[in-house]
DNA sequence: TATATGGTATACAGACTTGTCAATTATTGT
DNA sequence: ACAATAATTGACAAGTCTGTATACCATATA
């Protein structure tokens, strides 16, 4: 009843647990981003960092919105909506740390992190402690090397 | 009552089509990487095409295992069992061919192109026609390329 | 202390899920 | 054509899910 009083019903309560836990998330790294590193650059390569500490992490139970997206997977739905706009907002967020670091294609590289990140926590949510992160975080600094060396190439000549 | 006859039970269901439409999917990709090319290294770098492919298609209603793992979390039930295991026979299927074209770290790129194509998946089930499989496409190449110069270098040298 | 506000507990309603049973109807092999 | 076998149908049962209604209890504020 209680439940039923503040969030009207099931779907209410879902989609604010989706917002809660998302905000949770961003605020987390956000702040661990921006307290432990300095030049833009360093940021995007840390970034690995942070999503293996937060995966590897005993409280992980997974990332909301893509449980959400596989549980409601009619794109009319509302909670999966949410759960796709999340998807692309931590996309963009990723984009922007790009932008900032100097990255030509840094839309781009986004998507392909947020692949490697999707995929780490799809891995990780079938079998815990599969250590997939270790080997995503190799292919993201490999990726981010190979988008920083092509803006580096591109600027100097 | 028929498909009670055949089958069971409802998990008895899922678990005949969970394997009938991952037998369907390797037999697919197995009969494109034999047919259309000749190298080990060659397939390897044809896979992201074949998986393009099958992405795009429009008959392509997501990947049974993934959503599976997703529907039934528990590590404890058979389906999401099965769904690891099939999840991680396709790694070892990846790894294979990365083995055979002479890639070092082998099981490690295939570690890492499985995340590539569950991200892609997971993105498309998310957003049909997203365009995230193009990108997976492009990092795997830089991937694979990457495995492959330090197969070369450490053979060479 | 009285009153209002919000939390808790129990019962219930209607729809849906996962099957089971039994009667009827199709299909197949001989 | 006949018998066996399999498929279809409709009724039902037990349990679950989502939500409502109501009565009771705790807390805060005046």
């Amino acid at each position: 009843m209680t439940l039923y009083k503040h969030f009207h019903t099931k779907e209410g309560l879902i989609l604010e647990v989706l917002k809660k836990s998302q905000q949770d998330f961003q605020n987390w790294l956000d702040n661990k981003l921006s307290s432990n590193s300095k030049a833009p650059a360093d940021k995007i390569k840390q970034l690995f960092d942070f999503i293996e500490e937060w995966i590897t992490s005993p409280s992980f139970l997974g990332m909301g919105f893509i449980k959400a997206s596989a549980e409601f997977p009619n794109e009319e739905n509302p909670i999966h909506q949410l759960s796709s706009k999340q998807s692309r907002e931590f996309r963009q967020y990723i984009g922007k740390l790009a932008g900032e670091a100097n990255i030509k294609d840094a839309d781009g590289l986004a998507l392909q992190l947020s692949l490697l990140f999707e995929g780490a926590v799809q891995a990780e949510q079938m079998k815990r402690g599969s250590g997939a992160i270790k080997y995503a975080k190799k292919a993201a600094k490999l990726l981010i090397d190979g988008a920083i060396n092509k803006q580096v190439l591109t600027t100097d000549f």
